[in-house]
DNA sequence: GCTATTTTGTACCAAAAATCACAATAACCC
DNA sequence: GGGTTATTGTGATTTTTGGTACAAAATAGC
């Protein structure tokens, strides 16, 4: 499965706008201010909690605690462990992010590598070679992971990491990863966000 | 603006794809081997093509010499400068992607960031304070910016950077920046990524 | 040279997403 | 308490996107 649907990233950017709304002590918000914030308009904001049977009063607004715990119900508010699988660069940067993640939850467990070096660095998590993913993987009960590989191995740890029962896969290397179509698949190419965004920017001079 | 349009995301990975094609010795492709490998229909890349009056030759397929030619015409092949803003875990990595950016003609010049601490450590690119951000991107002539601060000074970094003139800025920090409509953005949240693809997971389940 | 096959190119159709327009209702103000 | 206003909720419309079906053309095989 190639994407997520488009209303899912939106609800996932109001839950992190709630948030932050609400440690600023704000207890209702209104369509146009929940869509201000997260870069929607108010129609939409009203349209997806509607789909989704989240009613708000006649110009009373949405109330935010009542908000957080229907998005709760949708995205399941209990432990999600993840792994990391390559600790260049990227892999060790996001690794520590696992601060922000677990605010939401998300626990990056441990990281892999190849290399025989990284695996005795601190990096916050334990890294661990390939021949352990199943242990961890089953142990942990990870069934999301990251690949930050080189391009030239990343199906090749595709295949791995699938056969070892992860189910969801979030990719850095600059390839489209072939999955079956249960496995859930988002491939993030960062020269490509950047050559788009460059396009954007010439066409419009 | 917002969003890269699809299509243009589409042509980017085709660029990607038939560079590594050219590299192994292959010069002409079928739609279907493009497709395959950039993970699109075939009928999507035909259309793609045809909608740039892209000439294949019926059962030929297409040249890949012709179709990089093409496409360098639509994006453009002069050097592009870019900066980073914030050298903390993101940018310290995406500093070390210079290598890859290189090859498709985009470098990193500067880093910025507000420690001083990190000004004079060696990142393979120079790093500066803010006071400098606008001689900078005069002197190289950036239009492009990545944005790696914490989420609270992320809104204020972006409007820094657009009145020193950036044009186009990649924002990792998980906020929606407000730009000018005629300012290119693209907000990425690794954090709603990630939660996105749990939701997938579970829902197929 | 005729037929079968492969591949491009495109017209048409279906699905998804976004936008517009406006009805319904609750709160506020005088 | 009556009118006005702010806000939600939704039906209708448009736009965008992707998919299907098939015609056109070039090549290959015999």
């Amino acid at each position: 499965m190639a994407l997520v649907r488009s209303d899912i990233k939106r609800l996932l950017q109001y839950k992190l706008c709630l948030l932050r709304f609400k440690e600023l002590g704000v207890s209702t918000v209104y369509s146009h201010n929940l869509g201000e914030a997260a870069g929607i308009t108010a129609v939409q904001v009203r349209k997806d909690f509607s789909a989704y049977e989240i009613k708000g009063k006649k110009r009373g607004g949405y109330n935010i605690d009542e908000l957080l715990e229907a998005l709760n119900v949708i995205f399941g508010s209990d432990r999600k462990n993840i792994i990391i699988v390559g600790m260049g660069n990227i892999g060790k940067a996001l690794s520590q992010y696992n601060e922000r993640f677990i605010k939401k939850n998300m626990h990056i467990v441990a990281g892999f590598d190849i290399d025989p070096a990284k695996q005795n660095k601190s990096y916050g998590i334990p890294i661990y070679p390939f021949e352990k993913l199943k242990e961890v993987i089953d142990y942990h009960k990870v069934s999301t992971a990251i690949i930050a590989v080189p391009f030239q191995t990343a199906q090749e740890v595709c295949n791995l990491l699938i056969a070892a029962g992860i189910k969801g896969i979030l990719n850095f290397a600059p390839v489209i990863l072939k999955v079956p179509e249960e496995v859930v698949i988002d491939n993030i190419n960062l020269s490509n966000k950047l050559e788009g965004i460059i396009y954007n920017i010439e066409k419009t001079r």
